[in-house]
DNA sequence: TTGATACACGTACGGTTGTACGTGTAGGTT
DNA sequence: AACCTACACGTACAACCGTACGTGTATCAA
């Protein structure tokens, strides 16, 4: 469990980008991001070397071309950022944020559903 | 709506506290800090001083002692910072960050309760 | 073979952030 | 009166961030 530094915004966007990918040139991240996201290639290349120096990307070159990919999960970067959200937003709370996000950005009835399910099996086998 | 400028983590634990404390002194902003969390009360004074540049929060002299107060609301604060989260980590989509929260940070079971009857009003009431 | 294209890589630069110290002074304590 | 304490306020400073340009070179199309 190395312990990396913690993901800026915008290295944020880029490595959601590169989970989605897969390993990829940093043509194919740029690509991947939201097209109404206006970044130069050359600064989705500057978060690619800056991830790669924080240890969440490795690379290596294939011919003339570097291919990066990955190096810390999804779940990883997604728990040590929302940890430190919910800890400096919500003095630590989980439901304060659940609820906002239900009430205040709204989901559809399959979603609720899929919510439904959710917490019946919670309910079931997760004790604890 | 006055476009101001995001809150950096550090700012964004004081603003927490500050709304929890309401109108209050450096020093009581600092107590409502959490224990743990070490931090030099001119830090404090720090983050309030920039808040207040930034147009989150205000402050007027009560004799020798400075009064802070925020300016903008939790709710908003709060869903400006989710959304851009959910959005870079999460390509926009609220539910995966919600099944996050549940399965991976977990929540009691009045927890589950509340969620059922706040997704049960809202499948009642709430289509849109 | 000569451009055009694409990419790697180095570099840049002002702004923000995290963190805090030091100095001056008012108000309480002995 | 002489201290101690608490706070305001100014200042600091390195690291990190967002953003991108320029230069060199390999590859592709004509």
């Amino acid at each position: 469990m190395v312990d990396r530094p913690a993901l800026s915004k915008g290295e944020m966007e880029v490595a959601r980008a590169l989970w989605e990918v897969g390993p990829a040139t940093v043509r194919e991240v740029f690509d991947a991001l939201p097209k109404d996201r206006s970044i130069e290639f050359s600064t989705v290349q500057t978060y690619l070397r800056r991830l790669e120096a924080k240890g969440h990307a490795n690379s290596k070159l294939d011919g003339r071309i570097r291919i990066y990919s990955a190096r810390t999960k999804p779940r990883t970067v997604i728990r040590e950022t929302v940890n430190d959200l919910v800890q400096r937003l919500f003095a630590g709370e989980t439901m304060p944020l659940v609820r906002h996000l239900i009430e205040d950005r709204g989901i559809d009835s399959a979603d609720i559903a899929e919510l439904r399910n959710l917490i019946d099996e919670l309910e079931k086998g997760g004790s604890k």
